[in-house]
DNA sequence: TATGAATGAGTTTTCATTCAT
DNA sequence: TATGAATGAAAACTCATTCAT
């Protein structure tokens, strides 16, 4: 079961009807283009894609719209949780890999893939959509935790860092595909992504001059 | 003067009277008002802060903001532009720095001032403004080019590296002060500028797999 | 099929989905409202009447109003424009009168009916409203030339006069119903056009001073 | 005395000093720029000219035109309704002429000169102005009344009108000096004059067919 | 049920009028 | 007193959301 597919179940689950009927296969089909609508919207046009633009991307009327879905903003951030998500469990994968370090460089690597929901998962890690992906973002922190720890106890990540500081050094390439007006294809994406880690890993670092509050 | 004086002054000069006459003390008053309103709308609210909740934090009318004001972009625009100037004169600084490696470590200290502006100058840099501030950003890539090149020249930063690869490394304390629920504070970026001038550092790097198209 | 139901199928058409299907009734049904109540709007109020307030005498709201009329000016001038429409087609029954004089007694007596839109008209006529009804205003002029030459050829209007002259003539009775805080009713019209058309005829007349520059 | 003095003593009045005191100089002065500029702006911008803009012309600063002037209404209304007085004047040097015709007939050439306020005059005369005018528009109705009896006992109007059908004709040489596209000159203006006065002669006129209830 | 029409609060901006300098 | 700054009530227009067909 993919991204797309669970944003779909909340969905459905927050406009079920009460007496707990199933929902009927083209109520689930319109959902279903609904967020893939959604996605492609904040993709290109952002996250202030309008109600009418992603109704018209998934082929039906504003009145579908919001027959499936609570609000504008509700699918919105059904579709950036979703996002999150993917990468926890991106984070899981990681977890499992024999190699510590590895295992981290793939979860960096998949966090480039936000890049693809541009703009508006960087509002979204940066907090601007209220406390809706609270709970998510939370789980995404815990993974860093464990991730970062799991490497630093294997000698991999240097130890003068917290894991807290490693997200910030990560919002590197969870921002847009645009910067100082130069646009990035796919392979600025490896190269930044690897003088992060080159700065990350333990072999003679400068050393840091503050500490985390851990 | 600091980068707010300087927007003042710019938008005084724009809005002045034809027999050139100084502006009224009240006047200047509310200027530097709306700008510092401005600025920290765009910090808290972004660029799509409206002129009513501008002109509000200014604690003036709607109409006071028009009538110093040519409009609501031409005020975010020139408190923007302002920031990205600042950082040209940074930048300036620091190419006559004798050592070209601390040149480009305080250029990059400086870069971290951006985050004042928060999410709005992210989006500023990632060319959410139009055309508005190209002529600014291609000053600033100009200055990137000259210290990346200069500190490269004097074996002080990888070889392997494009100077583009590097506004796209810092745009990671460029980014708002928040990540994933966690907030910054100052400790935090000095930690995450050090990591990643770690990373540009030539001794003993990770060789890159691509090449930036130069 | 009168004049506003001209004017609601052009506004239909420039507001029509591309699919191409039918409008729907309550959709037609509120353009009709708007443009009687646009219609009514300039009559009383003149080209200035604002968009709440066609919309409210239409019993709409404004989102209706933009909804169905591409702008507060389309629609006012769509309005104008179907008058003028009308007149050009009282001009071309006009002219396949046998006889030349009393087809363009009959053509006057149309000219008449511009009062239902009063000042508005009066505007529109004056050139308050740009160049969009440039077009039309041509081809009414090009009726008068045509009207106005026959009736001379024939020896029934003084031939001392350019057809120029004779619009300017007309505009007492396309004046709006009120002067001098008199009011006009339906037999004022019909003798102020015959003063009007007796300093037409050719017996006799005090001749003219000045020749019009053709 | 000429029209705009009696317009500034107008307004003098309106806004005297409650202890009788006699207005300074100065004041005087910029009463007279004001409405020379409100007739310059009435006639180039129209009526909808702002307070500002009649200001600037002016000379003087909004805060004097609101010292000097109740408010941009009233003086548009001071100032057209000088120029309705003027006609009154005229009617009145008309009615001492000998010949009642010669006398009617350059009353209605003074008529001619209402131009000059272009659109303004005519919304004046048409009632646009509220009840404002109402006074100075009896005034000269009654000059009508006299004008044109007096012309009829004389045998040189024709007996079959009403004096209120009079203005109504005039209402062409009062509209503004634009119609159908095209633009009067002066000559424009005597040839209309004399075709409309023709229609008034008493000589075989075409009888009309409604009578106007006195 | 799906559609798209209707709604009205909110946005940017102007301008008549009042008020501080 | 003269000036021009400040004000806020519109005006044109958009869009999230509700409702009739």
């Amino acid at each position: 079961m993919d991204t797309l597919s669970r944003a779909v179940d909340r969905l459905l689950v927050e406009t079920a009807d009460p007496t707990g009927r199933q929902p009927r296969a083209d109520a689930r089909r319109n959902v279903e283009r609904l967020v893939a609508a959604a996605r492609a919207a904040i993709a290109e046009t952002g996250v202030e894609a309008s109600a009418h633009e992603i109704a018209a991307r998934a082929g039906v009327g504003v009145g579908t719209f919001y027959r499936r879905v609570p609000s504008r903003e509700a699918l919105l951030l059904a579709v950036l949780d979703e996002v999150l998500l993917d990468i926890c469990r991106a984070a899981d994968r990681a977890l499992e890999h024999p190699d510590p370090w590895q295992g981290f460089c793939e979860f960096a690597a998949a966090y480039v893939g936000l890049r693809g929901e541009s703009c508006g998962i960087g509002e979204a890690l940066g907090g601007a959509c209220g406390e809706a992906l609270d709970a998510t973002l939370a789980e995404l922190r815990e993974r860093f935790r464990l991730l970062v720890g799991r490497a630093q106890d294997a000698g991999r990540i240097r130890a003068d860092l917290a894991w807290q500081d490693v997200p910030f050094l990560l919002a590197a390439v969870a921002t847009g595909p645009r910067t100082l007006g130069l646009t990035a294809d796919e392979s600025q994406w490896r190269r930044t992504l690897r003088v992060l880690l080159d700065g990350l890993r333990t072999a003679d670092p400068v050393p840091l001059t503050g500490r985390h509050p851990r």
